[in-house]
Order: structure tokens, then C-alpha cells, then sequence
DNA sequence: AGCGCATTCTTGATCGTTCAAGACGGCATA
DNA sequence: TATGCCGTCTTGAACGATCAAGAATGCGCT
């Protein structure tokens, strides 16, 4: 049928229509790109015989080379893609950029940034015009090679970052916001689970040395404003009401969940940074014979579709993840100008797992 | 600090750093891809001079073009994008796919497939090695314009295609195997939900004349699996007793399971194409009145995460959905022969939402 | 008739790299 | 001493397109 090779093997080019046809390569091109250029009746022929031919159009490696632009914007995750797509955070977000490039006519590649040798290679490798960086330390590798690239970058859910085009929530706000809201409930013992501080894997309480160098932005910055409204009630947290887990998972949840759950006294409120530290934090309070909310009570982070529908029903923070996305994606698609930043909106959304102390 | 662009706005290239040393384009060329082709010392001097120079590697697109490789596939995704990322069967083939990117230093572009017009320019501009089709209609203008790449192409999820390497599940064993476990369990009335037999949104029960045209395999498939039990048992599925949403989500199983469930005499048994359908269904229970699993029993398929979660935790036919994107991937990698065509093992796994009828 | 202008098509250069082939010196082997 | 070969580096030609500039044609206007 339509054959792309030729019998030789080598691939049908505009070169081989425009001889065929005996055109210019430019005219060929042009009834592709230009159709304004050539009369209606040329460009038929043209299109007519690129077909027969197994012509498939214009070789967009050629296209990009020649033009400089690839048409193509490169998301790059935290590390491990296979994780990135377990967590239904991650997965929002990507929903967004996705949704924009679509509309855009853009192309999206996902940059795995694995393995540090991996990531050099592949950084280099990918043909893109700019860079998303979602959730990636500050300390890994790929990053400052992403920098270096000198394409446009936009950074989701860094803080401030000098220089760079940012997108992002008041992580620091939002929490201080479900902190009041437990405080308002009556709540003087708390207990936090935190994301990871640092991509070094440390499992454990969070004290002051441990904050200092902290890669992640998220975390410390949710951490301050849980402090924030806890200090303004008279509240200070030590480093033992601080459980760090390092992966985004209901196993690391239940699991924090449980050393904070036996301290004594033993806390009314759990604080945590994700939604399905939450629900591990729901499975570890029940598995403990502890009621939720009457004898503990429970914050979430995120407001992925999972907080509506566990039993009971979770509080957390909402969070605009797939708008997140599209913004990303919008402002680099616009250039992605170092001055650009954007906060979103948050909101506390109160479900079930929060009452009054018992 | 480092500049890519020299200070006319032109970027800088091998042949600049090739200048700026005194050696050929070759050689710098070999210092980042072949380090065996010259002394440690050249080399070192070219890195160090290349970094000096803001030099970030060769350019990923001239390699490209020069070495016909692009060292990336293509996934095309059913009609938009968004909705893909929405359904988490598709998620769990992204994040299998993307596993094994990863660990190939493969990239992965995501190809959007929403309106005919951007796809065929998409597909078009589309620098990729070879594509993974996933769930795309056969009738999709995208469909034939992948194929008429001439690139490796590996489908998923379709039934038996010539001369095209395929990986998908036994979909009619394995609705046989469900449906034997609710006659099993003793039922004799039935409901269906099915996903789309085409993509034109027709929602309503399934004639003979419906399925005759499909455009996707899975759903003919899966309806034959639970007819093949059913009518060894005596029993036969009418029109009415099927009931087609075209979307894969809850509001469209809760829409669909109300129609049936309104029925009389009232089927005592549900089964759904998929588990965000079947959670729906669910929930329409609910709401009138009905107690699963005593009034009527529901059966999933895809065992997602939400199946074991939901309330009560959905009795469904377990595939391995990365795994499947994984073989995908291998396949294509591998070159995507024609006679390569995997199916991979399914599994009931009984839960709550399954029991004797009342 | 002469001039300008729009339409349609062609020419030559260029994008930044890799590849095949060859040059050159040195070292070992015959 | 001559031969061959290895390690190191260079040369010229692709890869397949787009772009800027220019040529040929026809048309209207003065």
C-alpha cells in the first residue's frame, strides 16, 4: 500500500515529490506550510502525488532544526516517573499541562529524572522549547541542568526562586488556616506528618538542624504555618510532634501516624501534607482503636478525589493541582518571563474527620 | 555566569568550540559521544572549554536529524487528553509505559488526539521513534495517520489486529469468569453497564445493530464474555438489560445503573465495564434504597485503587493495567514485529460488593 | 510603450550535528 | 628496513527541511 521507504530503504523526501513533480523543494514545502503560495491546482498535484509517492509530509526533525522551535514543551517530575504517576497530586497537575497543550497544539514530554548519570544524558537528549519542574530538590543534578539549558522554565510549587518563573500556592497561609481551624475546635495537642525536607530518604522527627537545608520548599513553608497559627495560641511544636516521611504514601502516613499516636499525652489532632499521608493517618488512628474525628482528628493536604470518598470523609486543604498545571503551562507557552509568579488560591474544606476534642 | 547564547543571539555550537580550540567539529563531537576516540587530556580540554563557552551539549535535534533517531515514543491517548488523565485505568498504562522509558533513557511524548484537525498536524510534528496507541477508535482520522507513519506502532487494548503488534487481555474470558461467579452465587437477573461501542456518545440500551459497527474492541469483547456465561446458564441478555454510557466515570454508572435498576422485575446483579462505572452504580443503590450486596450485587473491572477502598470494597476482574503498559513499551522498543501479540493474565478478585441474591 | 506590482515559482544558503573515509605519526612485527 | 596497524585527529558530505532573495509571468495603469 502507501510505502514509506523507498526500495532502496531510504525514506521518501520533499526532495523526491519536488523531482518527481519536477518542482522546487521549496514549492512542495510550501503546498504544506504555505498553501497561499502556489496556485490551488499545483498544490493538488503536489499533495496528490506526495501521497501516492508515501510522502508523509514534511520531517518535523528537519522542521524543528531548521526553524529552531520544536513545538514541544518538556515536564520534568520529581524524582521517578513511576512514582510521580502514584501520586494523584502529580497526576492533576500533569492533567492541567496536558490540557493546555493540547488546546495549544503543543507537544508534551515527560523528562524522566531518575538516576543522576540517566538524567544528564536524557536532559540533553530531549528537544524541547522550555521546561516545567514540578516537585524537583533544589540539590538534584537535573535541576541546575535545566537551568543551564538557557530555554524557558517555570517552576510549580518552588517558593520564591530569584530569576525564574514561578507557580505556586501560599502553602504557608493554607496552613495556618487549618490550624486555626483545629484550634478553633478546641485542639492543644497536635501531632505533624511532613513531606520530605530533603530527597535523602531520612524517616524520623524534624527538628531544627533538619529544617535548615531543606531542598524541598513545600514542606517548610507548610511547616511555619502550622507553627505559625499553633505559636500565636500559645503552642510551640518540639521535633517529636514532627514525623517526616519521605514518600507521598498511605504506608508512610499510617506509619508516622502510629509513633505520633502513642506519644503521651497522646495528640487530638493530626496535621499532615497530603492527602494520603491523611488516610494512612485514618487507618493507623482506627487500627489503634481511636475514633476519627471523636478521638483524633485529622487534616489532609491536597483535596484529591480519594479525601471525598474515605470513610470518614476527610478535611483538608483544597488546592487547585490541575489549574496549577495549566497556569504552568500557560506562562511558559508566553515565555515564561523570570518576573512571572503566580499564587493560586487554597481553601479548607471541612469534611468529617475533624470535631471537637473528645 | 554561563551564557548559551553568544552575544550576537546565535547559540553556541560544536564548531565554535571547535574554533575556539583549534581542532575539528569531530573531535569535540567524540568528546561528548565517544570518549574512546581520543586522549584523556584533548577531552578534558574540550569539556572544559565547551563549559567555559556555555556550550551545553550537542544539540538534541541536529543529532536527531543527522542520526534518524529520536530516542523517544509516542503515546496516543484516546480522545483528549484531560479526559485520559482522569481515568485511572489509563494512568496505571501511562505509569507502566513510563517505567520502562525510564529505565531505557527513552523519552516519552504524551500526543494529544482531541479534534481531527490538531491531531493530524500533531502526529505530524511529532519527533518519536514509534507510537503506543491506547484506546483510540478505529475510526479516529489519527488512527489511520499513525499507522500510515510507517513507524513501529504497538496497540493496546484492541482486539486481534493484522499485521500490527498488539497487547491487551482476554476480555471475553475473563467477563465469562465473572458472570460465572454471580451465577454462582445465584443469580438469575442481570444488568449491564457497558463503555462506548463508537465514539459518538450514544448513551441508551445495546441492540444487535449497535454493536455491529464498533470501533472499540473492548466493549464488544467484554458484552460477548458475559453472554457466553449467561446463555450456557439459560439465561439471555435483551437490549434493555444493556445499557451503553459513553463515558468511563461515576456520574455515567450511577445514570446507567438507575435506568437498570428501575427495571421490573429488577435485575440482582450488576456488571460494569469498568470499576469508576461500577463505584457509580454504587452509589445509585444507594440512593434508591437498595443495599449492596443484599438487594443487588455490583462487579467491577480494571481493579483500580478506588475498588478496594470504596464502600462497600467493589468486587471486580483485576488486570494488570502497568503491566500491560510496560509490555506495551518493551514491544515497541523491541521494534514492534508484526506477529508480536501478548495477552496478559486477569483475575476476580471478591470483595464485598458480591453475594447471594435476597 | 513603459512602469510598477502582485502572483507564482526557483535558487542557494543554512540549521548543528554525525558519519565514512582518510591522513599522519609512532610502534611493533617480520 | 619495510610493512602493517593502532591510536588520534581532520575533511567533506550528508541528514531533510525552511528561508531570504530573486526570477519569470501576467496584469493594470498611465
Amino acid at each position: 500500500m502507501v510505502q514509506q521507504k523507498s526500495r532502496n530503504g531510504a525514506s521518501v523526501t520533499l526532495k523526491d515529490v519536488a523531482a518527481a513533480l519536477g518542482v522546487s523543494r521549496t514549492t512542495v514545502s510550501n503546498a504544506y506550510n504555505r498553501p497561499d503560495q502556489l496556485s490551488d491546482d499545483l498544490r493538488d498535484k503536489v499533495i496528490r502525488k506526495a501521497k501516492a509517492m508515501g510522502y508523509m509530509g514534511p520531517n518535523p526533525v528537519a522542521r524543528q532544526l531548521r526553524t529552531g522551535r520544536t513545538a514541544t514543551i518538556g515536564l520534568v517530575f520529581s524524582d521517578g516517573l513511576t512514582f510521580a504517576f502514584e501520586d494523584p497530586a502529580a497526576i492533576a497537575f500533569l492533567q492541567g499541562v496536558a490540557a493546555v497543550c493540547e488546546r495549544n497544539g503543543t507537544g508534551l514530554t515527560i523528562v524522566p529524572a531518575e538516576q543522576e548519570s540517566a538524567a544528564e544524558i536524557i536532559v540533553r537528549q530531549a528537544a524541547v522549547d522550555g521546561y516545567i519542574v514540578y516537585c524537583l530538590p533544589r540539590t538534584s543534578p537535573i535541576f541546575s541542568r535545566v537551568l543551564d539549558t538557557g530555554l524557558p522554565v517555570v517552576l510549580a510549587d518552588y517558593g520564591d526562586f530569584p530569576g525564574i518563573a514561578t507557580v505556586g500556592i501560599d502553602d504557608r497561609a493554607a496552613c495556618r488556616e487549618a490550624t486555626q481551624h483545629l484550634l478553633d475546635l478546641g485542639h492543644r495537642r497536635f501531632g505533624v506528618i511532613t513531606l520530605e525536607f530533603s530527597a535523602d530518604g531520612y524517616t524520623g522527627p524534624v527538628g531544627v538542624e533538619r529544617r535548615a537545608g531543606a531542598a524541598f520548599d513545600t514542606a517548610e513553608a507548610r511547616l511555619r504555618g502550622y507553627e505559625d497559627a499553633l505559636s500565636r495560641a500559645g503552642i510551640a511544636l518540639t521535633s517529636d510532634d514532627v514525623e517526616e516521611r519521605p514518600a507521598n504514601s498511605e504506608a508512610a502516613g499510617y506509619d508516622a501516624a502510629r509513633v505520633l499516636l502513642s506519644h503521651t499525652p497522646r495528640p487530638t489532632a493530626l496535621l499532615c501534607m497530603s492527602d494520603r499521608q491523611a488516610v494512612g493517618a485514618i487507618h493507623a488512628a482506627d487500627n489503634l482503636g481511636l475514633k476519627v474525628p471523636d478521638d483524633v482528628s485529622i487534616v489532609g493536604f491536597d483535596d484529591v478525589p480519594i479525601a471525598a470518598h474515605v470513610r470518614p470523609s476527610l478535611t483538608t486543604v483544597h488546592q487547585p493541582l490541575a489549574e496549577k498545571g495549566k497556569v504552568a503551562a500557560d506562562l511558559l507557552l508566553a515565555g515564561a518571563r523570570p518576573e512571572s509568579r503566580r499564587l493560586l488560591p487554597t481553601r479548607l474544606v471541612v469534611r468529617e474527620t475533624t470535631a471537637p476534642p473528645a
